[in-house]
DNA sequence: ATAGGGATTGACTCGCGAGTCAACTCAGTG
DNA sequence: CACTGAGTTGACTCGCGAGTCAATCCCTAT
């Protein structure tokens, strides 16, 4: 059935298949021959290219965490706002999603979301991500952009939470999503934690 | 080995075990033998009170999850102002980690970062507690405590969010716990979300 | 005392699905 | 054209663990 090919493009193809399939019916639900029929591909071919199946979620979830660690460190690396850097974090992980459905649900609900089940895997990769976040709140509570009240830490898991919490709601469909929610999102989410819901003289106040 | 007990104690031991096993083990790598085990009972016991190995972690949810739910209701009844409100649901949830991180962690880690798992079991009622949030979100914007820039069920989301992750980081070590770490959580989640880390006028700045 | 029946036991069944492997295919090479 | 080895196939193995069930125990009622 699957033409032959150069290894690293049926790699690639099992990869995308697997991310159809995860995305779908969950990597536990799933079985090996779903990821091997998605892809057009013999069920042994999958061992040919990855040894296990909890190697290809690695893979997965990897490829674009690195990604988003190297964005994340870029935009520390520059001297905008605070608040700005934190929209552009928040901006790359909503266009992440937009762009690709499928991987983010797969990371988020398979990965990040389920840190236990796989013993606790990748919580250092995650971590990673947290302490970057950390490090732009230090980093503007020193410059007196921010309040010290909290520490840098606590915010970087509240800001993480919140956004994290509103892509699932987009993933279960407990919020509305579409490309008008997505570029609001963005804003939004730093909007609320930076500035707070609380209604003050400084933002445009409803009454 | 086990003495005969009433119905209703047996089923409480052996729902107390399972919070254990899950706790430590997590729900799927743990066998219904290690719940029997670390009950003191025999495997097939397990089935006589309870259908399924599923089942009994549902129990441990809903029981816990409907308490939470009441409070809030009851919190959103009263008449302080939004912020005190969201104070008391904060308080609730970590007072519910100080009390007993066991069954909080398997509701957490097992349940409401599991939610795909499961098929989307329980997406309803963990949803209610999202309604619940962004009900008192509502009646603050109303009232003109809180603005009106994002919508209460964003505002929901992210407040929630904010709330597990914190929780998370306890139950993984990634942020330090302990009796002085939860009381500053308590009001520290809720200034975060509602004041903001923005350094403003209203609150005493660092510099 | 003794029958009845719920509580308790744990060996056994049974299906599932990850991972293996021996066979086969075929593009490239000399 | 024979030969090689990487690419490909899918039937098979094998361990695991949820759930079953017939036997046994022991409390309670008569």
């Amino acid at each position: 059935m699957a033409q032959r090919m150069a290894g690293e493009d049926r790699r690639r193809q099992i990869l995308d298949a697997a991310v159809r399939v995860f995305a779908r019916q969950g990597f536990h639900t799933c079985r090996v021959a779903d990821i091997a029929d998605e892809a057009g591909v013999a069920y042994g071919l999958v061992y040919h290219y990855f040894g296990s199946k909890e190697e290809i979620l690695d893979r997965i979830f990897l490829e674009r965490w690195n990604v988003m660690l190297e964005v994340i460190r870029e935009i520390d690396a520059g001297d905008a706002p605070a608040r700005a850097k934190l929209e552009g974090v928040a901006g790359f992980i909503v266009e992440s999603y937009r762009h690709d459905p499928d991987v983010m649900k797969v990371i988020i609900v398979e990965v990040t979301r389920a840190a236990n089940s796989f013993g606790r895997t990748h919580l250092e990769k995650i971590g990673e991500a947290y302490d970057l976040i950390a490090q732009i709140v230090a980093h503007a509570q020193e410059d007196g952009e921010f309040k010290d009240t909290v520490t840098p830490k606590f915010a970087a898991m509240a800001f993480y939470g919140a956004i994290e919490q509103v892509l699932t709601g987009w993933i279960f469909d407990l919020l509305p999503s579409g490309d008008v929610e997505f570029d609001r999102a963005k804003g939004l989410i730093v909007e609320t934690v930076c500035g707070g819901l609380d209604a003050t003289p400084a933002s445009a106040g409803t009454v």
